[in-house]
DNA sequence: TGCCAGGCCGGGT
DNA sequence: ACCCGGCATGGC
């Protein structure tokens, strides 16, 4: 099976199986993005009692977010995990926003996604993962975001090579899935979804697995192709 | 209870 | 160019 077949025909079983996404949970641009940030390595539900301290402070705004002291802003995501290393990073992030656009999110989204990416790479505390998240969910740019289950989930199927990197993962979604963002954003929300619920490292749940039928079709043919 | 979560950085080989 | 420790909370 081609690719592009293959990975159609796993995001139509995974929409069938878990339904829409509605990602990514968050009302505005620079709630997304901040999301983006304090959800690194840190369970969601934990970013959302942070967010929930700065919409109590109304801190959710990039002028107020700039102005206020890293330990104030510490205590405020403090239930996110790394609050002090996220601080910084959310400062950094914004003292960037407010000098590159003049505070400006819709501004830097207008900006090309080849540059805004390499840009956004170069502030510290936004690597790849955090970056895409917010082209994506928070600009709404067709870009392909790769997470650990994402990983897992291609190197299990022998989807890519196991030494693959970053971009060689979004790589192979991009080249072989219509350049829609409406479908890079559901796809990444349901592999996600399927990591959660199936790709535990305790336990498996292959039996489950409601992308298994797609890869049992033709096992031998998904062994090599890339 | 210990292990894990929607990473990333910096310092050491 | 890799490899690894550090960062920290809340939930199961």
């Amino acid at each position: 099976m081609k690719n592009n077949d293959l990975l159609t025909k796993v995001y139509n079983a995974l929409l069938a199986a878990f339904g829409s996404q509605h990602w990514w949970p968050g009302d505005t641009p620079l709630e997304i993005a901040v999301g983006a940030i304090l959800t690194q390595n840190t369970n969601w539900t934990n970013v959302e009692k942070a967010i929930r301290n700065l919409k109590q402070a109304d801190m959710l705004d990039l002028a107020r977010l700039r102005d206020v002291n890293l330990r104030t802003l510490a205590r405020l995501i403090k239930p996110s995990g790394y609050f002090n290393i996220k601080a910084k990073r959310l400062k950094a992030f914004v003292e960037w926003v407010c000098r590159e656009f003049e505070g400006d999110l819709e501004a830097m989204f207008e900006r090309s996604v080849q540059s805004l990416r390499e840009d956004l790479l170069s502030v510290k505390g936004i690597g790849p993962e955090t970056a895409d998240s917010i082209l994506l969910y928070a600009g709404g740019l067709p870009v392909f975001v790769v997470d650990a289950y994402t990983y897992r989930i291609c190197r299990r199927h022998r989807l890519i090579l196991e030494e693959a990197t970053y971009d060689e993962v979004a790589e192979f979604f991009t080249d072989n899935l219509p350049e829609d963002v409406a479908i890079y954003n559901e796809y990444h929300a349901l592999l996600v979804m399927l990591g959660k619920m199936i790709c535990k490292r305790r336990k498996p749940r292959c039996d489950v697995c409601p992308i298994r039928d797609v890869f049992e079709e033709e096992p031998e043919l998904a062994e090599d192709e890339r």
